[in-house]
RNA sequence: GCCUCGGUAGCUCAGACUGGUAGAGCGUUGCCUUGGUAAUCCAGCCAAGCAGGCAAAGGUCGAGAGUUCGAUUCUCUCUCGAGGCACCA
């Protein structure tokens, strides 16, 4: 018999106990399925409820959330792709299985079959599983010899790929029901009459492993409840989610545009988007200057000896715009700010005490992404990135990344972002791709990391294969609202590339030596973070943000003189504010206001006229108030500004 | 880049499978009748919510090619988008 393997096993009232793996997985199950199916499962969605600022459904949201456990749901989940692979082999005998896990929603199963899948084809396959779990077949855990496993998967070429190269144990792990097998050591529920209802949600291709290089597969993605009453919840809250995509309020807001005629990824931004941009810019430049940094100015082309000096045109000339020749020189539009600040480290530094030195750019960048990458806001070919570096010595190192994480949590405690992890990515150092030099020196980056994080009091998850070709970083890492993760912020600690380009100072010993670059981006590109604001908000941008602060009405015909002058006396005092002066009804108006989620909104009447006031309504409460001086008014959202409320 | 699916008026979408060059609602503009509106208490902020009527403008049905007497509809290529995978300095 195999070495057992432990897991610990965590249930919904918050207790654990450790399991054998493997040969007690009948044990498991049935712990797991009677906690499962009172109040099991998990789903993620309250990562990206949680912290909204305007929670829609979240009665729903939570009531799913009692109803799961991270452990139950791999079982459970689990179990259901089990079936979906039944079903799909029932119907299609020839199809060759893939994998099948649980994921954070639900679960898939990859499938190479000769004629693609058909949306069709989906309620076919459902309709299988029903029969399936209508059987309610008893699940069985048994263990074959390696020659009886390698006879049984004959025909299964991906099976036995996974038999070969994973599977470690003389005596193998699979879970049966009816005439199914499936190469498996994972917990799964006792019959698949507990998976209650399930839901095919979609058709994707997948590389088998991973690798681009190996063939494509389809994979079939689905969900299931015990009952329909979670599957309808489950599938209103993914509306309401859906509501929230920055591409969709986006337009409804009128924030940014694609146009077909530009290209992809190539965002125009509308007056109302360009404002939330200029805001934050300003912000970021305020900030950072207190934080020390020199902002500086580079322009956006540059030749390609530059990029060959830095080393990064053998790694990402694939994903730049082709160059374009200029007086037979090759020109590239630039897709990283960092050897442009490099050339003036050059200038300026010579000596230790000319260190640290933090220079800023909001600098525009130009990557021609893979066309399957691009994503609204969240992935584009053109962006502007709050970028710095910072030259230190090895010594001034880990106090830098210090003062980098401080900053980034000043500016995320502003913004009210919270539901980040930090990812510490670290080289393959066994692939040795895309990783040169001194394995200490690497070593020594990290370490400076960890040490950093420690004492900055932020909890680090170690992933290896995620570094940037001259050194680790921390990318902070962030879901959107549909459940997208994309990295939001990154600290990088480069021990390469000054000594490629030959960037130096004299140290106090009277010797030269290479300074420490950490690259470091806190809002990430202001594309990227403003589409998570708008997210984050649900298009409900705080006062300071909103591009109109203040939407003002006239009731009548009769107001709009008077309602200009307030409008005046507004804009004199730097308040966005828009009016709205139309021949409709206040009702109307409000409404309209309302959608466009402004801030504030002013009804101007006869009654104001006659005393000179405001009625003042504040988005997302009830309550008008009445008889406000306007004087007063403006000073009070001068200081709600200023708080950045 | 790869797999699957899609692109019809400013917006949301129907029609196309079974080829005969297009519709709805909202929005926009104009005219007519109203000349007026009170959310202040309650309610509402998800949905609904606009005084009524009449009329108009707005689409080479994403682009190009092919098949056909004829294509928005079928086929192919390109382009843009969606869901994934891969990529992400």
């Amino acid at each position: 018999m195999a070495k057992l393997e432990k897991v610990k096993l965590t249930f919904p009232d918050g207790t654990s106990k450790e399991y054998a793996k493997g040969i007690t997985g009948l044990e498991i199950t049935k712990q797991i399925s009677q906690k499962l199916l009172k109040e099991a499962l998990v789903i993620k969605i309250n990562d990206r409820l949680q912290d909204l600022a305007d929670p829609i459904n979240q009665d729903a949201a939570i009531k799913i959330l009692k109803f799961v456990d991270p452990e139950g749901k791999l079982a459970y989940w689990h179990s259901a792709s089990h079936v979906l692979a039944d079903a799909v082999k029932r119907l299609w005998p020839d199809t060759k299985l893939g994998i099948g896990p649980a994921i954070d929603d639900g679960f898939y199963y990859d499938f190479d079959k000769k004629e693609p899948f058909a949306e069709a084809d989906l309620k076919k396959i459902e309709e299988q599983m029903k029969k399936i779990i209508k059987d309610d077949l008893k699940y069985e855990h048994v263990f074959l010899s390696r020659k009886e496993a390698e006879k049984l998967l004959a025909k299964e070429p991906f099976k036995l790929d996974i038999l070969k190269n994973d599977v470690k144990e003389n005596k193998v792990s699979f879970h049966k029901h009816g005439k199914f097998y499936d190469l498996c050591n994972n917990p799964v529920v006792q019959s698949t009459g507990q998976i209650g209802v399930v839901k095919l949600l979609s058709i994707a291709g997948a590389y088998w492993r991973g690798d681009s290089n190996k063939g494509q597969l389809q994979r079939i993605y689905g969900i299931s409840f015990p009952s329909q009453k979670e599957l309808d919840e489950f599938l209103k809250i993914q509306v309401e989610l859906e509501k929230r995509d920055h591409r969709k309020i986006g337009k409804q807001l009128k924030l940014f545009h694609f146009a077909e005629e530009v290209g992809p990824g190539l965002p125009l931004w509308l007056p109302n988007g360009e404002t939330v941009r200029q805001v934050l810019l300003k912000y970021m430049r305020d900030l950072e200057i207190k934080y020390g940094y020199k902002y500086v100015s580079t322009p956006h082309i540059t030749k390609s000896a530059l990029y060959l000096a830095s080393g990064h045109l053998p790694y990402y000339k694939d994903d730049m715009y082709p160059p374009m020749k200029i007086d037979n020189e090759e020109y590239y539009l630039r897709p990283m700010n960092c050897p442009h600040h490099h050339m003036i480290y050059k200038q300026l530094v010579t000596s230790y005490r000319d260190l640290p030195l933090r220079l800023a750019e909001a600098g525009t960048l130009y990557r021609k992404e893979a066309s399957g990458a691009a994503y609204g806001l969240m992935r584009v070919r053109g962006m502007t990135q709050n970028d710095s570096h910072n030259y230190c010595t090895r010594v001034q190192t880990k106090s830098e990344i210090i003062r980098v994480i401080d900053l980034f949590k000043e500016v995320y405690g502003a913004m009210g972002i919270k539901n980040v992890w930090f990812r510490l990515s670290l080289p393959d150092f066994k692939a040795k791709t895309k990783f040169g030099g001194d394995i200490h020196e690497w070593e020594w980056a990290a370490q400076q990391i960890r040490s950093a994080a420690k004492d900055a009091k932020i909890e680090l998850r170690e992933v290896v294969g995620e570094a940037a070709f001259y050194g680790p970083k921390i990318d902070v890492q962030i879901k959107n609202v549909l459940g997208r993760e994309e990295s939001i912020a990154t600290v990088q600690v480069d021990i390469m590339v000054a000594k490629r380009m030959g960037l130096g100072f004299v140290n106090e010993k009277n010797e030269i030596e290479n300074p420490v670059i950490i690259h470091r981006a806190i809002l990430g590109s202001y594309e990227r973070f403003i589409a998570f604001l708008i997210e984050n908000f649900a298009g409900a941008f705080p006062l300071w943000l909103a591009p109109v602060q203040v939407k003002i009405l006239s009731f009548t015909d009769r107001n709009q003189k008077f309602a200009e002058k307030v409008e005046q006396q507004l804009r004199d005092a730097n308040i966005r504010v828009e009016p709205d002066y139309s021949n409709n009804t206040v009702d109307y108006k409000v409404r309209a206001a309302e959608l466009e989620k402004v801030p504030y909104i002013l009804v101007i009447g006869d009654k104001e006229e006659e005393r000179g006031t405001v009625a003042v309504r504040k988005r997302g409460t009830a309550k008008v108030q009445f008889g406000v001086k306007t004087d007063a008014f403006i000073k009070q959202i001068k200081e709600e500004i200023d708080k950045k409320l």
